[in-house]
RNA sequence: GCCCCCAUCGUCUAGAGGACUAGGACUCAGGCCUUUCAAGCCUGCAACAGGGGUUCGAAUCCCCUUGGGGGUACCA
């Protein structure tokens, strides 16, 4: 497939270096990536750091390392170099200075003097008369002689475009059809700012256009400024790209664009940028899955799918232009059908980070120990995020008497008392004490065949050494928990157990 | 305020005039399974914002209202 049916599909993704990316940016890279994968066409990464007060050193690896975690590889970029280089905007400042003034020789353009204290007086008073605010194109009228003092005088003087008074202009978008808006609604925006960077306006344009940029997928907030757009590549006398401006995505509570801020909804703070769903253990690949269906639909009976049938299907002319809230809680669910998918081994490699900075155990020692190959294959269907995994094997990584039975409830079989509890546990002990081999299957069976014998309920034989072994209600199941331990451990605890019943029972009858 | 965009279950969505008694998924509720918790399977609750047109026929087309979002910088 190719654009006018000549020249190659160029996509690119454009983002300011001014803080951490999140999910919306990752979403439309997404996106980009999708269409020059399935075109055959070139996904290229350009840095947009036109402005230098809100310019972010660390951003650049948040976005590296963000577009990289998702599996977007670019063919161009600050990086990798390419034909179109440098693919920084910075550095390529020359550029956008002579455009801009090709723009004022051409008389699309002019230089305006105006300080912005007067921009700001003038706004201000724009708001107190209640009329609508924007530059009141002062310095385009300004007579050569005042023009040619204020150059005389060195005035700081930035180019603004000259937005025809009369007419619309009308541009395209491919989701939402021709857009047509008036020439009066429009400002004399800043191309070339008094530093002698370019603005967004500019920038964009000369280099979509210079890149080749064939699709221009971007957020939805560039909607407004898109007639503007128009304007400059027209002046210039250049063919327009496809432009397919991308439903934002809302906070949780449907209102409102999704900011990198922390936000609060219904009480819980809610995941945005990147590195905090890496952080909290989603894997790249449900996210990829997740996102791709923000927006855009793979197909309504198959919720889970490959990239490569992302790629095959992906088109962006059913993208859906309203905005959509993120579905975290089916981010959770399909992150939890992907780890599932994973191999134990797999899971492993992926759990150790995460286990180790939780439990604080090394990497090295929670693989030197088998417990991990026992039970992560038992918690592998229990958790939906990486994250989630320590808090159900933490027991097994502390001291046998660091394990707390505090809650009373927590040794006591159903339908048990005390006493009758600290019996079976007892029994449980004499069996692991001679079970051979020490794994879950034989102390399975053998606890079964006891259970039968002695004429208890498994779930009033197993509560008890549940709570023993873990100190908790709930574990992972309790022959893999009891075989991960160790019979020594495990002896071990169902001895302080028992003690601890036995002390209760005392100062209860005494 | 002004300009622009959008509008199907709580959420993500299918639907491009008759196949709609509006489908799927998540969530939630109930059930089965079961050593706890999960997973799995089954069942259920739940939507075309409102009003006008156009048409034999409208979730689908048009208009208005309402609601939501975006923009309104020498930021992107």
């Amino acid at each position: 497939m190719s654009y006018n049916g000549m020249r190659p599909v160029r996509v690119r993704f454009a983002p300011s270096p001014t803080g951490h990316l999140h999910l919306g940016g990752l979403r439309t890279a997404l996106f980009d990536w999708l269409w020059a994968r399935k075109t055959g066409g070139k996904f290229i990464l350009r840095i947009e750091d036109t402005d230098r007060r809100r310019f972010d050193p660390e951003s650049m690896d948040s976005l590296v390392s963000g577009l990289r975690w998702l599996g977007l590889e670019w063919d161009e970029g600050p990086d990798i170099g390419g034909p179109c280089a440098p693919y920084v905007q910075s550095q390529r400042q020359q550029i956008y200075k002579e455009k801009a003034e090709e723009l004022v020789k051409r008389g699309a353009a002019y230089r305006c003097y105006c300080t912005p204290e007067r921009l700001a007086d003038m706004r201000e008073e724009q708001r107190r008369a209640g009329r609508r605010t924007g530059y009141d194109r002062h310095c385009r009228n300004l007579s050569d002689e005042e023009r040619s003092r204020c150059e005389a005088e060195g005035v700081p003087s930035v180019i603004r475009l000259a937005v025809p008074l009369e007419g619309v202009t009308v541009f395209s978008d491919l989701l939402r059809g021709d857009i047509e808006v008036e020439n009066r609604q429009l400002q004399d925006e800043v191309l070339l700012k008094a530093d002698g960077l370019p603005t967004y306006h500019l920038a964009a344009m000369v280099d979509d256009n210079v890149m080749e940029i064939t699709h221009v997928l971007r957020g939805e907030e560039w909607l407004a400024t898109a007639p503007v757009h128009r304007l400059i590549v027209d002046a210039f006398g250049w063919e327009m790209p496809v432009l397919v401006h991308l439903p934002v995505i809302l906070d949780p509570s449907g209102k409102g664009k999704m900011s990198k801020r922390k936000k609060m909804v219904a009480g819980k703070e809610f995941l945005a940028l990147v590195h905090e769903f890496q952080d909290s253990g989603y894997l790249p690949d449900a996210m990829f899955n997740f996102l791709t269906n923000v927006g855009w639909n793979f197909d309504p009976d198959q919720e889970v799918f490959s990239r490569e049938e992302a790629i095959e299907r992906f088109s962006l002319e059913e993208i859906n232009p309203a905005a959509a809230a993120l579905p975290y809680e089916k981010l959770d669910w399909l992150n939890g059908l992907y780890i599932r998918a994973l191999t134990p081994s797999a899971l492993k490699t992926a759990l150790l980070p995460f286990l180790s900075r939780q439990l604080g155990v090394s990497e090295t020692e929670l693989v030197s120990d088998g417990k991990l190959d026992v039970l992560i294959p038992v918690i592998q269907e229990r958790i939906k995020r990486l994250d989630e995994a320590a808090e159900w094997i933490d027991w097994a990584y502390v001291k046998s008497d660091a394990i707390s039975y505090d809650d009373p409830k927590l040794l006591i079989g159903r339908k048990l008392d005390a006493g009758q509890s600290a019996d079976i546990l007892r029994t449980g002990a004499r069996l692991l004490a001679e079970v051979e081999p020490f794994s879950a299957e034989v102390i399975h069976a053998a606890f079964r065949e006891k259970a039968d014998e002695i004429g208890v309920k498994a779930g009033s034989f197993f509560g008890p050494v549940r709570g023993a072994i873990s100190g908790k209600k709930v574990s992972p199941p309790l022959f893999e928990s009891i075989e991960a331990l160790g019979r020594i451990e495990t002896l071990q605890r169902i001895g302080h157990a028992v003690a601890f019943l036995e002390e209760q029972g005392a100062l209860e009858s005494g």
